[in-house]
DNA sequence: CAAAATAATTTCCACTTGTCTATTTTTTCG
DNA sequence: CGAAAAAATAGACAAGTGGAAATTATTTTG
């Protein structure tokens, strides 16, 4: 199955010209309409008309439905396994971590405000079994490799944080705290209506970021 | 659109005959399905014949799917409602809020893992803005008048917790802890395999509880 | 038991879906 | 230039969609 998901583009690299553009174009509308609505809500021709093309391209060009998502899929987590690996928060030197894990969760819940997308999608497949779910989980989770699932071990192992597993917290980061910044519509609508501000997500981040530290602190 | 969403059922209640039980079993299915894929992914079909009746009869009944829809979130949403209203866990008398609040969070996080559909559905639903959006907040959370955030305003009108949003708190609490269980899928998945035992659900359940009570504490 | 009323199914319709096969447009480079 | 190659589009197809009318089965009622 993940052979099926992984396989596409048929078409040839054409040598001379990159011409990345307008393909980022077409994955960020595409993981934003499969992360809203779902794999089967989702037609390929509502996001090829969304960004401007025939849906015959993005099939030629994707091979099918299944590897325009995938393609979708990679785009949106390399983007944010890059952000999240590149450019960490300054500290002071010699920082504890339980100051670096708040800066790590801060970073990590700002590049989700950023690209909502990768949590709702997560959301979306999480519920239930999948080949579409095997490969997110086979190709991205299998290595827990971020800063924060490292931070959360460091913790662990050197006493400062209680003994909680790495799945625990790091749902409960990025589900829980995510979902403060992923489900905006849902958050605004409880909050009645009244838009957040740059100023308020900061602050709504920071007190989430800062729940989640505390809540592990031995 | 509210009343478009409300309004449902056009035949008549038929006096002698009750008859509840296919309505539930037709409205638990539908609502799995909605939760699990998405109001456009799911087909009216695929729900008649997975509870083994007509498509036509359940637009007869519940007048379109968005009726239909609108009955399944009614039904699950009064289940889960009156389950936490109904029957709180024993504890020792003149236990604390905070004592009180872990037991509520476990409570709730059972309830959850029994009918993880209402959380996967908030997860779908508050990805972007939407009638179905508004009948859900307008009608269930409006008037946020669950145990659990009584508590969380108890706590921390009294000092015992820190000066966190109520919003905060429970989006912590529904979407994170609540992922844990909802999301089994995915956990399951990443926890590479090892189906979850109802032992260790209850063990991450706990765990889950205990990090958000204690991220709040003052 | 027939007649009326209700429940449920079958049938139909206009429309959308994914995918495949032409066809047309654009680019490349001798 | 101008032909070969590539990119993009248009069109066609079967399968599936929500909705509503037509039809059959079942129950209620006089």
């Amino acid at each position: 199955m993940i052979s099926t998901l992984a396989r596409r583009r048929r078409g040839r690299p054409s040598l001379a010209d990159p011409s990345p553009a307008p393909d980022a174009l077409c994955l960020d509308t595409a993981l934003t309409a499969f992360a809203e609505r779902g794999f089967e809500g989702v037609s390929v021709r509502d996001i090829a008309s969304a960004c401007g093309v025939s849906h015959s391209l993005l099939n030629a060009k994707f091979g099918s439905k299944q590897g325009l998502w995938a393609a979708a899929v990679d785009h949106g987590m390399g983007g944010l396994h890059r952000r999240m690996t590149a450019a960490p928060t300054r500290l002071p030197a010699g920082a504890g971590v339980e100051q670096r894990l708040r800066a790590a969760c801060i970073d990590f819940l700002g590049a989700v405000a950023d690209c909502p997308a990768i949590v709702q999608l997560m959301n979306v497949e999480g519920a239930r079994a999948s080949a579409r779910l095997d490969y997110i989980v086979e190709t991205y989770f299998c290595r827990l490799d971020w800063p924060i699932t490292a931070l959360l071990r460091e913790g662990r192992a050197s006493g400062v944080f209680r003994d909680v597993p790495v799945t625990i917290a790091f749902t409960l980061l990025a589900h829980g705290a995510g979902a403060l910044v992923a489900l905006r519509p849902l958050i605004e609508a409880v909050n009645g209506q009244l838009k957040a501000t740059p100023a308020t997500l900061d602050q709504t981040v920071e007190m989430a970021a800062d729940m989640i530290v505390r809540g592990l602190l031995a």
